[in-house]
DNA sequence: TCAGTTACATGCACTCATGTATGTAACTGA
DNA sequence: TCAGTTACATACATGAGTGCATGTAACTGA
């Protein structure tokens, strides 16, 4: 069958994203190679250089579309605290996060490569993080702090599920639970917990 | 001057030990790279492998010093939720702390590599895991579910600083701040607690 | 003091990942 | 339909990292 040289380039395109966030998934940003990716696309490293200027430009391109991928899955936070604390799990806990926490982990090893997919992983940074909420109770101290603490003990619990091959810690439920329960309390009755947790 | 064998031997070890962990903090662990590590330790690779079977014996052995060092360092936690706050903190928060995070990492994406240093991160793990608490009442629900979400919160943070070079995030201080009131009022007043936050 | 051992240094072969041609199909427009 | 362009695949050169083998200097014990 014939087809359009703009759906051959499409179909390689994402066939080689896919991949490479796969295998960033399943490797790790080190074992990421050009030869990998490939592989897995079913296409071979000429297809690759064709289409980016090479791995790390394949890899940054990766990262920009599972942006918003995640964002169009996890959709926009709720305007509570509680709905704040679940859409930032709900980025974190899914799998294909790892794939981001392995380039800003390994941007923080590479000056380089830090400029040029730190901004890509600072827009993921905007996802857990509160700094930027338009809601002006966020800004109230009591409540940042929680959500700053929230969000890194979420970081901690993915970093957890990364270095598990993506099971779940034991004690993942438990602490989700108690913060689930703490954003609760600051949504319904905020100003009897400000006397004790401020 | 004339020095003895043994002489030699432990400080050519002690050498490629500090630089592995060095090169670890400095470079990440995709990085390290056995050339790096013997320039850094002002040794040949010769030496290297004349005194560890390759580059990941040595860094398993650097990672098993490590482990001694920073306990003597961090010494025994004190009797108090606080204390193992404190405690877990002053260790995780090492910049040394980074080559175990970076072990950590690398073996989560390297069934080999776990097999090999699995143990000695666990080790470490132990460090940040009130899971093995000799004190009964950390075994209360309340504190536990606290402890644990304060290990996730920690170990947040301190990939905040690994991922930064070391320096600590803007918030670093605030979610310490709010940690560490938690814990001292769980010692302070249980009871008073109990209603409130399980 | 000297034969034997230990502690390194040096050199070589091999693998792997990458960048750079160059070749060849598949499409497109006139 | 065919010249030109796009989308790949293949081949080659290069450099980095490692394991191994060998050479040499420093120590040790008799």
């Amino acid at each position: 069958m014939r087809r359009t040289q703009e759906e051959r380039s499409s179909t390689t395109q994402a066939a080689l994203v896919d991949a490479a966030i796969e295998v960033l998934i399943q490797r790790g940003w080190a074992a990421t190679t050009a030869a990998q990716v490939c592989e897995h696309a079913g296409v071979t490293r000429g297809a690759l250089l064709h289409h980016y200027p090479n791995l790390g430009g394949l890899l940054a391109s990766a990262l920009d579309r599972l942006y918003d991928d995640i964002i169009a899955t996890v959709g926009t936070p709720a305007d509570t605290i509680r709905g704040a604390l679940d859409h930032a799990w709900t980025a974190v806990s899914d799998r294909r996060f790892k794939a981001v926490m392995e380039a800003w982990w390994a941007a923080g090893n590479d000056p380089e490569l830090a400029r040029s997919i730190g901004p890509v992983v600072a827009k993921f940074a905007t996802l857990v993080s509160p700094a930027n909420a338009t809601n002006a109770q966020f800004r109230e101290p009591a409540v940042a702090v929680f959500l700053l603490t929230a969000r890194e003990a979420l970081l901690g619990l993915a970093m957890g599920r990364a270095t598990s091959a993506g099971r779940s810690l034991g004690h993942e439920a438990a602490v989700l639970d108690a913060l689930r329960w703490q954003a609760d309390a600051f949504d319904a009755h905020r100003s009897d917990l400000e006397g004790v947790l401020t």
